[in-house]
DNA sequence: CTGAAAGCGCTAACAC
DNA sequence: GTGTTAGCGCTTTCAG
């Protein structure tokens, strides 16, 4: 005995088991459960009734097999945030995701960049496990999943960087628009020297954001603010304000890449008594919790990614099922005002 | 032309396309590759070439069929909360789960219970299409879970609310010490009413954290301060300060049953210029964002969430594996000081 | 419209 | 130790 309990007690039915009760042929039983027109009405019956006595479920497993498809797709996220959900972008990207592929008929594996070995994942990706994949890391191997997506479907979540060019979808936020809304808003409420707490430049979304900032800055006629890159963490949006207190630049304007950075410096300006807004009017890109427990409560571009992850989802099924689909999809975004600024 | 790229250009090598190359039969390279000991040198070392020269990845698919196990374990968390990774609770416990998962060859499926076919779930898992299930949901369907139990193992992330008793396994923190362990920080640090905003009793955890504060001051000769529900949001958290605070009774010290609800508690006793720890003192338990960021930051109770998800897939692998697993597994949790205490 | 037959790619007795 | 032979449960031509 190796468990105390009798595990796979009872086999679940087969088709076979559901085609003899039906009085039918394996093929017809197979048919109908798979909605062919040419059966009859009374064949459709059986099996439906045979079905339903047996409580049968198609195994998956054959199925994929014979179909030579697994009606499965991947979410792949990068390990090197360890924490990955620690961001609460993960967190939504995924929801949005796994709510729509439960509309469906296929399912979603979760699968983390181990760091040890990095090539599991892909040999896994490419070994025709999955019908096609979901993307969310951003940084450096982006161009290995680009050559991954000459073998099978891929989404990206962000834009790759790389000039490279394969057959990839991607589905995001307009970055610099994203950048350019909180600016632009600082502006119109007559803030002149508006600084910036970036992404990292070595990230596309980092490149776009810090872009539509400093647009928005020149398209008004205004210098360029004080720039200083932050980390995703509220520690880093801490230590960027700092540097850009530091460099004694004046500031009456503030924009932050993410919240989880805009509620560190904000930290820190209450700290040196600083007054939101008065002093330094500030506006973040991503609502959030941190945004909206910030004190005063930030105002924020709400990026919509749960909204972004189902779509993600979406355009991968379509693409799967042989539809032409746009390369490059863009989620709409929202500017929310808050008392920040 | 159904699409503008040609999806499956190349179809992945087969065991047979390796045997072929390896100068061997199919079984053979099927024992290199599953690491069976009766195999020559000379045979290993040649399939494994063959292995490398083709970029050879298994079909799991096809092994699982044979095999009659799919290597894929699900977790299925409840959708009643829509936004449910709002809650930092899910994304932990999904997060050390991954984790672990990544580390075996199995593979981790997310599940979403649908409010509108609540049967899919169900009948997914019965159809023998994975080898195995996590359970995070905590409500009425737990009944049903667990007669899933009796066909598939199945882990649980909370005590099942219900007498009926089939095979399953739990993997929790002690919840009546979650809620012991602040109250008797409290009660130490001379608090004497002791009021409690505790988890709907609907939910075992409700019921048992609830007890595990009554029991603390009993023990400690107090009188059982009072109690209200809330039901895991900051809003929540409010109504049920509002509600403590309405019923006129003197209050030195406070337990939450989530940090959420601490968090929007504390919200109502700055409004009330009630000074914290000054006049109550407040711990909570579950450490996580809201915690550490309410003013000032709560002593809370660490349940280790994301150790708790690792040990529940650790936990369902060895029963998979036949091993002899304890019925229930206790997560252990930390107390960390802070300011509001 | 339906059934028979041939696999999908791999594993697992069972002989040699 | 290794090859041969059957399938795993389902889909899918191909006849009829």
């Amino acid at each position: 005995m190796t468990n105390d309990r009798d595990q796979p007690a009872v086999a679940p039915p087969t088709l076979l088991a559901v085609a003899q009760r039906a009085k039918v042929s394996r093929s017809t039983a197979s048919r109908v459960i798979n909605g062919s027109p040419q059966v009859t009405e009374e064949a459709i019956r059986a099996v439906t009734n045979a079905i339903a006595e047996l409580n049968y479920v198609p195994n998956r497993v054959a199925r994929s097999l014979a179909r030579r498809s697994t009606q499965t797709i991947a979410m792949v996220i990068p390990q090197h945030t360890s924490k990955f959900f620690a961001d609460p972008y993960f967190a939504a990207v995924i929801q949005g995701a796994a709510l729509h592929v439960a509309t469906t008929d296929y399912t979603l594996t979760l699968m983390i960049e181990s760091d040890d070995d990095p090539d599991k994942t892909r040999r896994f990706l490419e070994g025709g496990n999955v019908d096609g994949a979901l993307i969310l890391s951003h940084f450096s191997r982006d161009a290995e999943y680009i050559s991954l997506s000459r073998l099978l479907p891929v989404v990206f979540g962000v834009r790759p960087l790389t000039t490279d060019d394969g057959p990839y979808y991607v589905v995001d936020v307009d970055n610099a628009e994203a950048a350019a809304l909180p600016t632009r808003h600082l502006v119109e409420r007559g803030r002149t020297r508006v600084a910036m707490i970036g992404a990292p430049q070595s990230m596309s979304a980092g490149r776009d954001r810090r872009e539509g900032w400093q647009t928005t800055l020149a398209l008004a006629g205004l210098d360029e603010g004080p720039f200083e890159e932050g980390d995703f963490t509220p520690a880093g949006g801490a230590a960027a304000m700092e540097r850009l207190l530091g460099q004694g630049r004046p500031i009456d304007g503030l924009v932050a890449a993410s919240a989880q950075m805009a509620y560190g410096a904000m930290g820190v300006l209450k700290e040196r008594g600083i007054a939101v807004p008065a002093d330094i009017a500030v506006a973040t890109i991503d609502n959030n919790f941190f945004s909206t427990s910030a004190g005063p409560p930030l105002t924020s571009v709400d990026l919509n990614t749960d909204t972004k992850g189902a779509v993600m989802a979406q355009t991968l099924l379509r693409i799967i099922a042989g539809e032409t689909v746009e390369r490059t999809t863009t989620i709409p975004i929202d500017l929310i005002e808050r008392d920040s600024t």
